[in-house]
Order: structure tokens, then C-alpha cells, then sequence
DNA sequence: TCGATATGGAACATAAGTGTTTCACTAGTG
DNA sequence: CACTAGTGAAACACTTATGTTCCATATCGA
């Protein structure tokens, strides 16, 4: 079987980032193995394992901000709007989840860099709706963009553990968020 | 310098869960280095790799599971038995981040098992808290739970980061848990 | 068919971590 | 003082991951 190269880089990224999200101290040759690639193939595609994760760390910060800015955009309420940055980042979650894995991603600073850069959209779309009254004023900014994402990133552990369904995952994340546990009086 | 084991045993769990914390790859000479002590007395006390791991989730587990029941058994409204528990399990986040960080940890059966153990008492907060009325009934009371240690970890993260202070923690996590986001009509 | 490209397999040297053992030293204890 | 427990330094064998190189092979296009 042979492809075209981008397909394959792909393919690599895909399964690369499946592997070390469920063990982030895995071999290359278990990468490559997963990949059903040989460990020479995957060398030359990526030289060494720090290219590698570097490349896996800009393809899910490339993935986030492209998500991030599309549901941004989105006209609507800010439970509309929230709900489309929901969708969009869940899907993602599980391919993200090894940027948290260690210091071997986040000792590159151009990655840090990026991560602000990214996260930026988010706290623009607080501020406005904190200005549009939608959204509580006495919570500083980064705490409200931190509270949703954590809560994105909770509702992909349910979902991978079985614990909540799929389909209800970005109606909870947004109405959790927005609304919180209580019962209201 | 000469401590009793006890003291010497306690020290290495607190530097090694600060060091792996921080790269969970850590090399056990750096993390001997970190506790100021050799790689042959770190070997004494923890005679494998996988036994400081094992001891580290048990310590942690330990911790967890005392704050949880200690909190659980306070009196008091819901707002307050969640308090209650936002400042036990806060001050453990840090030492607790390394049970997210692999396979290393969470491949011994045991460990999973402790720590369904452990949240046990959380959901029955929540189910008293559902009868009692005041927490919403529509979610799973796992989804409940999820949100709040969620909470809790990005309270944790903030105040590492230095994006929220750190008295202001426990307000915020029970406030944000409870009410959630959205400006109240 | 010929050639270019990409791959797989194998071997290799290197580096690093791990677990073990041995020996010398020090600080308390009798 | 002698004894003991605990420690540190060093050396060691063993394993594993890594990066590199070489060669045979297969596939696609000219």
C-alpha cells in the first residue's frame, strides 16, 4: 500500500497522538508499530522523538485554534456561541490530551507561545459577553476561560470512560458551565 | 544530618510527587538529587521504580480519601459541606497531578479499585444533596462529581499559574461548581 | 522496461536508566 | 571505647530506547 506523503504524516500524527495519550513514555517503536509503519519509516518522517512530539504539539495547537476560531465567529447568544466552541473542542480533547502529559512538550517556548495565542479567542469571547450582560462580571476572565475548558476536558474523560454519553456531552459542558450544579430556587 | 525513617520516608514521597509532578519521565537519580539524598539510600527505601510509584499512589490515595471522609461528615448546607471539601482536596492537587500522569500508575489494579473507593463518598454527597433538593436531579450525579473535581484541578492549575490567588480558590471553585458562569437574571 | 521513490528489515554503536553489590565513613548507642 | 545502623560513593552488569546506516524489495510513472 502506498499513499501520498501527506496522507501519511497524517496518518502518523493520528495514530502518534493516540498512543501517547495512553502512555506518554511509549517506544517509537510502539508508535511505529501502531501505525503498522516500521520504526525506519517513522524516522524519516520524523528524526528524532522530540521532532515528533514537537510536530504533534503544533498539529493539535493548529487544530485547537482553527476550532477556536471558527466557533468564535459564530453569531448568536452566548449559550450558542459556547455551545459551538464545545463541539468543536471536545472531538479534540483526546488528541490533546498528551500536550498535558510533561515537560517534554512544554520546555519548547515557541509552544507556550503558541498556547496563549491560542487561548486568546476564548477570553475575547467572555469579555464581550461579560460586557453584553450573559455572563457574571464578579469572575475574573481567565478563571470563567478555565472553568470551561476544565469542564470540556471532563466531559471527554466521562465519554471515554463510559461514564456520560456522547451525544449529551456538549449539552452538559455548556449547561454545567453556564448554569452550574445547583438547583435553581 | 540524621532523621528517623519515618521522617526520611515522608520526605521522599513529598519531593519525588513534586519532581515526577513536573516530569513524570524523571530519572530517580534526579529525583534522589531533588530530596538531597543518594541513589543507593532513595534504592533502600523504595527498592524498585515501580514501588516508589506504587507507594507515591497510595500516599496520595491516603490523603485523598482522609480529606474526602473528614469533609463529608461536616454538617451543614450543601454550599458548605462542598466548601468543606474544595479546602481539603485543594491543597492535594499538586500532589495528586502525577496519578493523571500514565500508564505507570493507573496498570495496577489495586490502585483503580482505591480510587473508586474513594470518590464513593463524593457521589453520596451528591445523591443527599439531589434528595435534599438542592442540587439539580437532570444531571448523573457522576457528571456532578466530575464537574466538581474538574473544578477543583483548574483552581489548582490557576493558582500554580498564578491566574487566580490563591485565597480566593475554595470561594471560586464552590461558587463557579454551584452557579456556574452565567449572569443570574 | 527502466528509473526514481519509498519502504522494511537488519545490524550497529551509543546513551541512559535501572537494579545490585561492595566498601568506607559517620553519628549516635551501649 | 566498641558496636551498630544508616549513608554515600563507586563500580558493575543488564536492559532498553535511540539514532544511524546499508541493502533488498516493491510500487509507481516515464
Amino acid at each position: 500500500m502506498t499513499v501520498t506523503p501527506e496522507k501519511l504524516r497524517r496518518h502518523l500524527l493520528d495514530t502518534s497522538a493516540e498512543v501517547l495519550c495512553r502512555d506518554s513514555g511509549a517506544s517509537l517503536a510502539q508508535v511505529a508499530g501502531a501505525a503498522g509503519v516500521s520504526r525506519t519509516t517513522l524516522h524519516r518522517h520524523y528524526a528524532t522523538r522530540q521532532a515528533l512530539l514537537r510536530a504533534l504539539a503544533h498539529d493539535a495547537l493548529d487544530r485547537v485554534a482553527a476550532a477556536v476560531e471558527g466557533s468564535v465567529r459564530v453569531q448568536g447568544s452566548t449559550s450558542e456561541v459556547f455551545t459551538a466552541v464545545a463541539a468543536a473542542l471536545l472531538p479534540l480533547a483526546d488528541e490533546l490530551r498528551f500536550l498535558n502529559l510533561g515537560a517534554e512538550v512544554w520546555d519548547l517556548p515557541e509552544l507556550v507561545e503558541r498556547w496563549y495565542d491560542v487561548a486568546g479567542p476564548l477570553e475575547e469571547v467572555v469579555r464581550r459577553a461579560q460586557a453584553g450582560g450573559t455572563l457574571r462580571t464578579d469572575l475574573p476572565r481567565a478563571w470563567v476561560v478555565d472553568v470551561f475548558t476544565a469542564t470540556v476536558w471532563a466531559a471527554a474523560d466521562g465519554i471515554r470512560d463510559g461514564r456520560i454519553a456522547r451525544r449529551d456531552a456538549v449539552g452538559l459542558v455548556v449547561d454545567t458551565a453556564l448554569h452550574g450544579t445547583a438547583a435553581r430556587p
